[in-house]
DNA sequence: CTGTATGTTGCTTAATATACAACAGTGTTT
DNA sequence: AAACACTGTTGTATATTAAGCAACATACAG
């Protein structure tokens, strides 16, 4: 279908200010997405105008507005499973000591949607509204082997440990389905393993995933499986909570 | 200056769903702004293909997308002022027993951009990333009173004790000014008081505003200067911690 | 099976975004 | 100071593009 050139050069726009931390003149978004300046200046003041970016009173530069905020918020909450999760994300902090996330499957990713930080002074930290790939991290793994969605068609390799071989991954992710739960041994970021299993609501539908992330010094392969049943567990029992009855077998 | 139409519907698209529950239709949205529906369509795919919104499974309708989570997140973790107030709003909510929340300005109203809830069983919830009216909240009148921008053009009455009226507001703001707090006397909600102060960083910038909401009878007119003092004192202190050095007088 | 509603697509035309140039404003350099 | 570089905004003709209409496909209810 075709789409609104227009409104996708907006889109554009706020895509390419996510990644500027101190923000963007006209100028300099003409020239990132190859447009002319009076082009950009207007859409700016488009975008200006609904508060999705802002110009910073100083120096005049556009940054992501309040807008965002508001909306980005406003799905969150609408998020129940969110709610739910997070005594249980306690729970696996509790039991692991490691960090645990809550992702769900959006726009062929997984969406940190939320996050509770261990104490220990080595810790994983992601930020809630990450997206990361489904084919090599833990949660995104799960999202693969018990949802619906298919294998992305480019496999990134991130380190030397990640899998970019489908049938590789394929084999993989049968192991995961049998097991319960899904291993990111390294594959995203080096010394990092996580543990991530299934949440499904009432009605059998995978509705995300729930998982631990840490350093490989403490989540070692020795202990990896111990992990894994730990995190089957809590997810299991969110899944209960979601009103999911287990299917015999 | 002109604005880019086809991304203002877009733009207008994405505002519009904000307060749909359950997601709209492509008719439905075509409808609502006026515009036909083939090109409510074409709007709808273009920001779907870049993950602003997303359609349900089942229904088929038209939600928010992760993309605004990703964008919103981002933005609010940028907000350094919101790690730093955290404690602060502990404290308030420990020293009155009631929710506190911290707001910036953006679009020339009140967002909220975090809060910490009572443990009281009758509490004022609010959302982070909800915008509220500057001239009939106290954070709102916080911002008004002891920032540099202007009292709206409009002053929507929101209950019978909102002040409507520009120069009693401006009056108002003036006590509130000396005072050094800013109160919200069920201006905004029936049966909600409010009570807040200014954030200054090491500029002496205004940069945002904390305050307490409580019903009115646990927050009575009597004890409100009381709760105002608190408030007052915890602003401060969170404002010396940015680095401001309040000067003498 | 008919009638109604929805969502997508093709095509023409009218609307509009673009490109270019000119201009104002700001700060830097010589 | 003056010249210069750079930024951002505005005006306007033109070429692109989105709108509007109709047709079509699909789903669902009567």
């Amino acid at each position: 279908m075709a789409e609104i050139q227009s409104l996708a050069k907006g889109l554009k726009i706020l895509n390419l200010l996510e990644h500027s931390r101190q923000g963007m003149g006209t100028t300099e978004v003409a020239n990132q997405l190859d447009i002319d300046k009076s082009s950009a200046s207007r859409l700016l003041h488009t975008l200006a105008n609904y508060g999705f970016v802002e110009q910073d009173g100083a120096t005049a530069r556009y940054l992501l507005g309040p807008q965002l905020v508001t909306l980005g918020q406003r799905l969150l909450n609408r998020i129940t499973l969110r709610d739910h999760a997070r005594p249980y994300l306690y729970e696996l902090v509790d039991k692991t000591g490691e960090c645990a996330h809550l992702a769900i499957q959006a726009q062929r990713q997984a969406l940190y949607i939320d996050q509770v930080e261990s104490t220990a002074a080595l810790r994983v930290e992601s930020e809630i509204g990450a997206l990361a790939p489904l084919h090599c991290t833990a949660l995104g793994k799960t999202l693969l082997a018990f949802g619906e969605c298919r294998i992305p068609d480019e496999l990134q390799p991130y380190t030397r440990r990640t899998v970019v071989d489908r049938s590789s991954l394929a084999a993989r992710l049968g192991q995961t389905g049998r097991r319960g739960y899904a291993i990111d041994d390294e594959e995203y970021n080096y010394g990092v393993r996580c543990v991530a299993a299934p949440v499904y609501d009432h009605r059998g539908k995978l509705v995300g995933a729930i998982g631990i992330s840490g350093p490989s010094g403490r989540i070692t392969l020795e202990r990896i499986d111990e992990f894994g049943a730990v995190v089957k567990d809590v997810a299991g029992a969110l899944s209960a909570r979601l009103g999911y009855e287990a299917r015999p077998g």
